[in-house]
DNA sequence: TAAGTATGTTAAG
DNA sequence: TTAACCTACTTAC
């Protein structure tokens, strides 16, 4: 159930373990698009994360494509590969470590041209260095959706999911139902900064911490929030609880089938 | 034990 | 707008 930090976060594992080895790769459960027939023994020569997808490239100019959607997971481990133990979709192994892919969405062979068009298909990503901001400008420019539901478009913002969409209106103060047209410049660029500053550190830790050093909880001298996606947050699954900032009761709505959480006192417009 | 929930995306209606 | 995909965990009964 991942955002972009973690894809990324998840590509510089593999690419330390796999880089520049040999590897075998198989599919246990025998779903595998294409076949790990295709890439198996081979080389890995590098490993990318582009929005929510990951790409392992091998020495014969294939790359496996995975995205993990709701529910895929990556477990990997150092030394021998275990006995494959439920559903293991994928399984990278080489004489070091191993790397087993449970319950994704995505996961395919995919040839050179077939693998630049998927990456082109995916939108500036604020965790990489040569993601385009304007193109997100533009599209977040000419639109009349709201911000909230052009931040989860992975054509305009890749990476970003549910808990970085609400976390970074709020730090920004924005309405998440403020229309993509009546986003100035300069607050797109402030948008777009932040969320540089924020994944690239959820990146890191391989977690979401959004709350500044004064709401933080030793700061406040309230208990660190222990919720399932580890970091400390502002509104994200705080619904019915006091915003950090203001006090006022975090709101949650259904929007376009994912809930959205924002403070109704912070953000205005 | 069953039902509900989740950091997601696509296709059908 | 809804269902489907597919796994693991939490919550309700």
């Amino acid at each position: 159930m991942p955002e972009g930090n973690v894809i990324h976060h998840q590509a510089r594992r593999l690419g330390r373990a796999f880089t520049r080895r040999a590897v075998v790769v198989d599919s246990p459960q025998g779903r595998f698009a294409g076949g790990a027939e295709l890439v198996s023994g081979r080389v890995v020569r590098k490993v990318e994360a582009h929005g929510k997808h990951l790409f392992v490239g091998f020495d014969n100019d294939l790359w496996i494509h995975v995205h993990l959607g709701l529910f895929g997971k990556w477990q990997m481990g150092a030394g021998e590969s275990p006995e494959p133990v439920g559903l293991i979709r994928l399984r990278i192994v080489s004489d070091a470590s191993y790397a087993e892919l449970r319950g994704p969405t995505v996961c395919e062979v995919l040839d050179a041209s077939e693998k630049r068009a998927a990456v082109r298909r995916i939108g500036p990503d604020p965790i990489r260095k040569d993601a385009d901001p304007q193109v997100a400008w533009e599209r977040v420019h000419r639109s009349s959706a709201p911000i909230a539901g052009l931040l989860m478009d992975q054509r305009v913002f890749a990476g970003v999911g549910n808990i970085y969409r609400a976390e970074v209106l709020f730090r920004y103060e924005m309405s998440p139902f403020r229309m993509g047209r009546d986003v100035t410049r300069a607050d797109f660029d402030e948008l777009w900064r932040d969320l540089v500053m924020l994944m690239t550190a959820g990146t890191k830790r391989g977690r979401i911490d959004t709350v500044r050093d004064e709401h933080l909880p030793e700061a406040m001298g309230r208990a660190p929030r222990e919720d399932r996606h580890g970091g400390e947050v502002y509104v994200y699954r705080r619904d019915g609880r006091p915003c950090l900032a203001c006090g006022s009761e975090v709101q949650m709505a259904d929007l376009q089938g994912r809930k959205l959480y924002w403070c109704p006192a912070c953000q205005v417009t």
